[in-house]
DNA sequence: TTATTGTCTTGATTTTTATCAAGCTCAGCC
DNA sequence: GGCTGAGCTTGATAAAAATCAAGACAATAA
């Protein structure tokens, strides 16, 4: 990595409060990797070698299980991946590859277990961290669990306007096989699922998403705060 | 709680390494309660006032949506439940009853987040403990997402006979209307599950379940390291 | 003993979701 | 312009799961 690049991953959430001696062991051993589209960085059965942060692109994390495969999440800057299996020397439950082209900071595992036993702040950043994401696979689970697929996709094209700025207009972050993957069904189920959010006021197009009638969505929809909550 | 009371807890796991003048400023401010069978320990929604550690008993930890409610896991003594929402102060996203006549740790919140904040031990248990939870939550998604109910059913009964001692002979730990839920089907579901797996040499007669054809089992279930892994 | 209650099972049916098989649409390209 | 192919949609059908409605069964109380 190159210096400016170094101070760049300073300023990483991950980061604050740490140590700048113990940041600057585990940026050492780092590397910044750059991952064309398609490609996979990870897999699922392998053991952990590297803590992954996304600086820019898009990561799907999938899981493959005889003939089929689920999308578990779509992340992108800033989120780190396989947190968990690195720290308790694991394997990894989950694959990943890239939907965009990225730029991928790799810490190698050995690395961040010292600075996990070593360095308090950054165990405490770590516990965080985990309890966040915990609590959004609790989430997950709850919304496949308690909804239905139509349910589903109305909870999340109201999530997902509230998060790019809830003027009602946004566009697909992804293909929309992905997305149905992503929400628990086959791609012809979301198809239909779409047409079935016309008579909500929910027009799509392409990528093109547009809410007309957002209390007729949020009826359909019956958002939980302990399923779509925003905050952790 | 009684002196002798404290001594038993101060061996918790949670607390292994952990400064004894943090582990005793935690119990000191404790309560070991006793719950009967049915009774409702915490509502999701509500804020986390304690972390809660099972000393004996069975607590169902569940979530309810609309007109339908779903069981997250059932779990026993050592196991300690809503840790993240306690670290993050936050809302509980589950509920929990007791099943069983239970006795429970109730460590307040407060107390927790400040050790937590001061003892790096600590705060490392937790990391670690959060990790395993996250991973067990990543495996149940991928379990409810990529199977179904018959699979789901064969693994349980694998895994669980794994569990208790993998004789082929176990005994349910709790009501089947509970295991239903618990797996994601109704209770109807279950039963026909139960009795399509004869076929493959599987006999339940009321919480008793005989595995005689390990090898037919198997090859119905397909367990996978990355989903029923016995370890985080 | 009989009555009662809750749990579980079984059958019939509906609803939900997946699968299979064409088609459509549109961007990219000759 | 027309061809191509990926991504998506639509229709027909099948499979999986939920629901509704009886009953069977077992444990417990009267």
């Amino acid at each position: 990595m190159r210096h400016d690049e170094i101070e760049e991953m300073r300023t990483l959430p991950l980061f604050v409060g740490v140590a700048s001696t113990h940041v600057e062991s585990m940026l050492r051993a780092s590397f910044l990797q750059r991952f064309p589209a398609h490609v996979e960085l990870a897999r699922e059965g392998d053991p952990a070698d590297f803590l992954h942060v996304i600086i820019d692109g898009q990561i799907e994390m999938y899981s493959a299980y005889r003939d089929r495969e689920t999308t578990i999440s779509v992340i992108g800057p800033g989120h780190s991946f396989i947190v968990a299996a690195v720290i308790l020397d694991r394997v990894y439950l989950k694959s990943a590859r890239a939907l965009l082209p990225s730029r991928v900071l790799l810490i190698p595992a050995e690395a961040v277990r010292r600075s996990f036993g070593e360095d308090a702040a950054f165990s405490r950043a770590l516990a965080l961290e985990l309890a966040g994401a915990y609590r959004s696979v609790v989430r997950e689970l709850k919304n496949q669990k308690l909804r239905s697929s139509l349910e589903r996709l109305a909870n999340w094209v109201l999530t997902h306007d509230g998060e790019s700025g809830g003027t009602g207009r946004f566009e697909l972050p992804f293909d929309k096989k992905v997305l149905a993957s992503r929400l628990g069904m086959a791609p012809e189920v979301l198809s239909r699922s779409i047409a079935a959010l016309i008579p909500y006021g929910v027009k799509v197009s392409g990528r093109a998403v547009e809410i007309s009638d957002m209390g007729a969505l949020t009826g359909l929809a019956h958002p939980s705060p302990t399923i779509d909550g925003t905050v952790s």
